[in-house]
DNA sequence: CAATAGAACATTTTT
DNA sequence: TGTTCTATTG
């Protein structure tokens, strides 16, 4: 068992009453006034005074939704005539999207919830998985055994922790359910959990955020802290939860209301099954099902009724409340080449929209008189929003019909857009470090991260390539008289960067570039914080609801979810469903209805594996329908379903599924005459004309400009890089050096004693590290506190001996003597080291500037002193000094090795035999070129060595794994 | 009828 | 680079 489960509910029921919340659930298909109910229930418990609105707890899955719930709730109250008082209370109340909730709580009880208090969100933790993974494959490898040989070793290991990683958060959000097939797999499982459970993150993912909150309110005390603070809890869009997530909110309080529609469960992704909604509707004391609409019209929702029955056959037809008519229409346009086929869409759709406006079409809405229609009407709604954006967007520039795109979250944050956001702020900011990162970090420059993230900003500064540089300072002479637009304009014309971004990244980048030129053309300005305000007030703009001039909407289908519209077309459907490609991962999960469990199979089970993608494929397929659901239930008045298909030349063979051909569009237009549904085919042949007069401003160049950032060999990549323990490594054991760094063989230990003693140095090493860290020479008096601090981040509990070991040094003459002295400290300093062709990156443990000094220190936690270790060091302490002359080159720089446990320091004199040392083993690391070089390597190392106490002894000792290593190295 | 060869296809959604 | 479909082969 995983140490992530929960104990299970049979054993709860066993043991002592655990009181189970009152559980009440509305279940309410689309349009049926599922938000409004919730208004009303708040509003409700507040007059007849069940509970004070800091007492209730109010839960949506998106910003926009928390935002429009709390909109409602309090124009409901003002209605209501609640008191002022009351009113700003709602104001500042839990009204919030479940990570922002979660995210109150785990900094509320940080403690109990061991997290940084200031934790900060990132996107992943994948270097701290690897971490513990890589820790845990070292003394149980069985699972590597399991790994194909057939190609190089250490790919095969990378691939295997990405799939462990991946599978790992995945399987989190299947809280009691999650069975790992392979007991291997539960076993590394659960050690990732435990030393997940042990870190005082201070960054932390947003799945994580679920799963520590999970956790923290399944702690007894924390549960009833939490209890008697909260009385009630209302979930929106119930169906968009996880098993995780619905345990979080079984521990809140005793009332809980869910609100949701299976029908548009459109979450997988997140976690979230159908099912969640089943078991919690097992389980509830009451079901309340909403099954009259307010949204559409009667007509229309008939003919709505009838393609979700087709869709689900269990689905139940609603009671109409509006009976004004509305219309539904099915468009097929058969495209003769695939090339024009979104365009062609894009025509009809604002072709209809225009005859529509013009000719006076009207309308009836929310039981309101007939009226004309006008552009805001228009809602375009599309599964895959980034790829069409920008076609329909010059294609109802020419229709001119003011078109609003809801821009997919972040375009600035695209991969191809960044460096252009980049190079606007580095032209601004001369010295704004990541700035630069920004314009160089990619493929497009070619500047690899490391290299970056080690450099300073006159580096990073040298790193631009020189036409570009002259670019930017010729720039910069008239920055604030040229529009941003012109700027840009001239980079293109300069750099044709929207030719290499499609040569690199595809036509779907290039079209965002295209598009953010645009928006930036639009936005007429002149300065780069006005461009981001252009572009966040174009968000916002459609977020609060309304627009604010009479233009239709572009947006996705999920960011369309909960809203309504008076015309809806769905496009779009003629775009495929596949994915992008990717080596297949190690370990894939899916959940199984009938078991009711969440089986994660590797790929070693080959016949489990192919039952668990099934499995998934056919999951997948299902939500494309409820998606399409979520789409069609929109419109108020009038839905257009527009599928943009490609003729098929001659016998079609092989190739991808449309999401028209996924739901079964054509079952539709069978059943269409019968329904009531109107059905147009376009056949077209003669659009020459649009075509041509659209490619003109859109042509391709196809040459390509870049030069090959991609070596060929392997070695020399992986070697681009080096670090000083590299170094060390190398000139200690090559065998030593092959096996942890070329082959990434994990460490084997017969004992478990010897592991302990490891862990522990470990432990103790970054303990007695982040108490340097903490710890400044002007701030001793906080010395106990970062103590404290430090082991109860890293769970070391020796305090005695961390004690020792750090006031060995703070009250030692060497700081005694320099303690007033000290103008500058710094704590675990990167650095970048450039010898010739090689880049050596290293860390500094603490680094004192003194006038005229500069001291750099190493820590030393667990070695005792010996004149041969110093020696060892050497070339470290030449890199050191080496990287940090060459950053202040006029002072004097004294580095030393100082050894915790004696309290000695032992001082480093610089000399020229060291470089070449250095020189000389960076030249053999880099002339290892292939297997066989690394088999030699081993072979002549293993013969001279004694290797006793090695961390790799277990494979030089043993034929039998020699034998495998020399295999793997063939 | 079953096995196999080979061609065609393609980058999403959100906190 | 894996999947999925069609055509071909035995």
């Amino acid at each position: 068992m995983c140490a992530f489960y929960i104990e299970n509910s049979e054993e709860h029921k066993k043991g002592k009453v655990i009181k189970m919340p009152k559980v009440s659930m509305y279940t309410a298909s689309a349009g049926c006034g599922k938000t409004e109910r919730i208004a009303n229930l708040y509003v409700d418990l507040i007059v007849e005074r069940k509970a004070l609105p800091q007492q209730i707890v109010a839960i949506t899955y998106t910003e926009k939704a928390a935002r429009e719930l709390k909109g409602r709730i309090i124009s409901k109250a003002r209605q209501r005539n609640i008191d002022i008082m009351t009113i700003s209370k709602i104001q500042s109340s839990h009204i919030k999207t479940i990570h922002s909730f979660c995210i109150y709580l785990l900094r509320f009880y940080w403690m109990r919830a061991k997290v940084d208090a200031n934790f900060k969100i990132v996107p992943e933790l994948n270097a701290l998985y690897y971490k513990f993974i890589d820790n845990y494959l070292s003394v149980v490898p069985i699972v590597l055994d399991k790994l194909p040989l057939e190609k190089f070793f250490i790919e095969e290991y990378f691939h295997l922790l990405q799939s462990l990683i991946e599978e790992y958060s995945n399987s989190a959000k299947y809280i009691q359910k999650t069975i790992p097939l392979d007991p291997e797999v539960t076993y590394i499982f659960d050690h990732m959990a435990e030393m997940l459970d042990r870190e005082f993150l201070r960054e932390i993912t947003y799945d994580l955020i679920l799963e520590k909150a999970a956790k923290l309110v399944q702690i007894p005390e924390v549960k009833a802290d939490i209890n008697s603070k909260f009385k009630y809890l209302i979930v929106d869009e119930f169906q968009d939860s996880n098993f995780l997530q619905k345990t979080i909110f079984e521990n809140i309080c005793e009332n809980i209301i869910y609100v949701g529609d299976k029908k548009q469960s459109i979450y997988r992704f997140q976690g979230a099954e159908p099912v969640v909604f089943d078991e919690a509707a097992e389980t509830s004391n009451i079901i309340y099902e909403l099954d009259t609409n307010y949204r559409t019209n009667l007509s229309l929702g008939q003919k709505i009724d009838a393609i979700s029955k087709i869709l689900f056959p269990d689905y139940k037809p609603l009671k109409y409340f509006y009976s004004a008519d509305g219309f539904l229409k099915i468009v097929e346009i058969l495209n003769p080449t695939s090339e024009n086929r979104i365009i062609n869409e894009a025509h009809f759709v604002a072709k209809t929209i225009k005859e529509m406006v013009e000719n006076g079409f009207e309308i009836s809405i929310g039981g309101a008189p007939k009226r004309k229609v006008k552009y805001s009407d228009f809602a375009i709604l599309s599964r895959k929003i980034q790829s069409i954006a920008h076609i329909y967007k010059e294609v109802f520039e020419k229709y001119n019909i003011p078109l609003e795109i809801n821009f997919k979250r972040g375009l600035l944050q695209q991969r191809e857009v960044v460096p252009l956001w980049g190079l606007l702020n580095v032209l601004q900011n001369p010295y704004k470090k990541s700035a630069y990162m920004q314009l160089l970090l990619n493929p497009i420059f070619g500047v690899n991260q490391h290299q970056a993230l080690f450099s300073t900003i006159e580096q990073l500064q040298d790193l631009v390539p020189d036409d570009l540089k002259d670019f930017i300072s010729k720039v910069r002479e008239n920055l604030y008289i040229k529009k941003l637009s012109e700027i840009l304009h001239e980079f293109e014309e300069l750099f044709e960067y929207s030719c290499k971004v499609y040569n690199i990244f595809g036509k779907p980048a290039y079209e965002n570039v295209r598009l953010f030129y645009d928006l930036v053309e639009e936005s007429e300005s002149f300065s780069v914080d006005d461009l981001e305000k252009f572009i966040n007030l174009q968000n916002e703009k459609f977020q609060f609801g309304k627009s604010l001039s009479d233009s239709s909407i572009l947006m996705s289908i999920h960011s369309a979810k909960g809203l309504s519209f008076p015309i809806v077309f769905l496009v779009g459907l003629g775009e495929s469903t596949q994915g992008p490609v990717m080596r297949n991962p190690k370990l894939k999960g899916s959940y199984n209805v009938q078991s009711k469990e969440y089986v994660i199979a590797p790929i070693w089970m080959r016949d489990k594996y192919k039952e668990v993608k099934d499995i998934t494929s056919v999951q997948d397929k299902q939500e494309l329908k409820r998606l399409f659901y979520v789409a069609i239930t929109r419109p108020m008045a009038g839905l257009f379903i527009v599928n943009s298909t490609v003729k098929p030349v001659g016998k079609k063979r092989g190739g991808s599924k449309s999401f028209a051909d996924e739901i079964e569009l054509s079952k539709i237009i069978e059943a269409a005459k019968e329904i009531g549904i109107e059905y147009e085919k376009i056949d077209l042949k003669d659009n020459e004309k649009l075509e041509k007069d659209f490619c003109k401003s859109f042509e391709v160049h196809t040459k390509s400009y870049l030069p090959t950032t991609i070596m060929e060999d392997k070695f020399e990549n992986r070697f681009r890089y080096l670090s000083p323990t590299h170094i060390i490594d190398f000139k200690n054991c090559r065998a030593l050096f092959a096996f942890k760094y070329i082959m990434g063989l994990p460490i084997f230990d017969e004992a478990n004693t010897k592991l302990e003693i490891s862990c522990n140095a470990k432990l103790l090493g970054t303990t007695v590290h982040r108490v340097f860290e903490l710890t400044s020479l002007d701030k001793l008096d906080t010395l106990a506190q970062n103590i404290a601090l430090a082991m109860a981040e890293n769970g070391f509990e020796d305090e005695n001996l961390i004690r020792n070991l750090v006031y060995n040094f703070f009250e030692s003459p060497f700081v005694n003597s320099i303690k007033n002295k000290v103008v500058k400290e710094e704590s675990e300093a990167p650095f970048y080291l450039k010898l010739g062709d090689q880049i050596i990156y290293g860390i500094i443990d603490k680094i004192y500037h003194l006038p005229d000094k500069i001291y750099l220190l190493d820590f030393k936690t667990n070695l005792h002193f010996d004149h041969n270790k110093f020696e060892m060091y050497i070339p470290q302490l030449f890199i050191y000094t080496k990287a940090v002359l060459e950053r202040e080159p006029k002072k004097d720089i004294h580095s030393s090795i100082c050894w915790l446990r004696e309290g000695k320091m032992f001082e480093y004199k610089m000399a020229s035999e060291h470089l070449q040392d250095v020189l000389k083993t960076i030249d053999e690391i880099r002339s290892i070129k292939t297997k066989g070089d690394v088999l030699k390597l081993i072979e002549e190392s293993i013969v001279k060595k004694d290797c006793t106490g090695c961390d790799f002894e277990f494979y030089c000792k043993d034929e039998q794994n020699m034998i495998l290593v020399r295999k793997k190295l063939e």
